[in-house]
DNA sequence: GTCTATATTTAGATAGAC
DNA sequence: GTCTATCTAAATATAGAC
């Protein structure tokens, strides 16, 4: 990743223009896109905003993937397979002595979704993908991609339907919380302050770490 | 409510284009655009589309509000407020007898809250602007929306901030799921089902009521 | 109070050079 | 593999008539 940081308070943005292979190329559009789309939104993002993240021009970004709506569907599916990669190494983890109760699996289900901030436009992206519903060919999308996490939290963790409900209901209020940016406005209010420590209970360091100047972008 | 239907699946719009006190148009238009911005988000609805929905003209819409920005903003503050107001008359109903635990009141704050599904642009126009939360007006109107909730939950209705947490958390993924249409694929997919059950549960029927045709608009 | 016409800007996409 | 130039289609906003 050879990024570079740029003026006080913005974001990680490409310089070097030389000729890189497509498949990486791809990649480090993939990986702006998902960025400038989990802060934005679908509609809300435009391609030029992707370019400049990813430090090339604007035509090439269509170019590579025929459509904004194709590379968002693309950033979406990366996502959601990501998310459930993630989970399904912790159900393959051998499993702590003595632990073998549906809470401790969903305490490392969870502990497992909050580190997947490190790439905060995963979470994001796929939120936005929630509430972009209305699209038919996004909201689509969106649905499966809902119902497969899931398919896979009731037939492979073996959680039962309320289990599954309070963990996704966690899931979107992390999602909702990183979106309205609490943890930025983490010492100036105290109720944002209780509210976070309470919500992201263990986990409000991991937060904070990948929150402030680092994702402040554009 | 003067509204027709049109083709099928196609939304209520108004078809008079009579002279209308501005108090009222703007009542029109405020409720026309909490269903659009509510569905597509801020960026992705157009003031035409609001407009068309509101049954009069684009500029006339601009010309109320001053600019989309501002519609949107008004949008969210009259569902916050909303919210806010179904809240308090919920808390200042006199408690069933032995009825005093948080639980209940939970209970039915919660099912206050899956009610206002029957103005479907509230809920989801209030999601859309969190979701909006990296813009610099929006957001940080969005968070201290969010916030005042919190407040409200903890100050008024004295509940903890684990259990304010888990209300939320069920919030937001009402919303999600919303969002995402799930009732409306109900009958098709066997998880969808198992979640909507799990996820409204007395409230399925009030859910299913509020959508279908009634809200495939635009 | 409401519309039509239109100016202006932005953004997705295409063409074609290097 | 990547860019510059540019076409075209929206979409917000303004002007001014009725």
């Amino acid at each position: 990743m050879s990024r570079v940081s740029e003026e006080s308070g913005t974001a990680a943005k490409e310089t070097t223009t030389e000729r890189i292979p497509a498949a990486l190329r791809r990649e480090q559009i993939l990986a702006a896109a998902s960025r400038v789309f989990g802060e934005r939104g679908y509609s809300g993002a435009t391609t030029d905003q992707v370019a400049q993240a990813a430090g090339i021009s604007q035509p090439y970004v269509v170019r590579m993937f025929g459509t904004k709506e194709n590379l968002f569907l693309e950033v979406v599916a990366r996502a959601l397979d990501k998310l459930m990669t993630t989970f399904r190494e912790i159900l393959a983890e051998p499993r702590p002595a003595g632990d073998d109760d549906a809470d401790s699996l969903v305490s490392r289900l969870g502990a497992g979704y909050v580190d997947l901030i490190d790439d905060r436009g995963i979470l994001l992206s796929l939120m936005q993908a929630f509430i972009t519903g209305h699209d038919p060919v996004i909201g689509a999308k969106a649905r499966e991609g809902f119902l497969q996490i899931y398919r896979m939290l009731r037939d492979e963790a073996g959680f039962t339907p309320e289990t599954i409900r309070d963990f996704l209901a966690n899931g979107m209020l992390f999602n909702t919380l990183l979106a309205i940016r609490l943890p930025d406005i983490f010492e100036d209010d105290e109720a944002a302050e209780e509210l976070m420590r309470c919500a992201f209970r263990g986990k409000l360091d991991v937060v904070l770490d990948a929150s402030g100047a680092k994702w402040t972008h554009s």
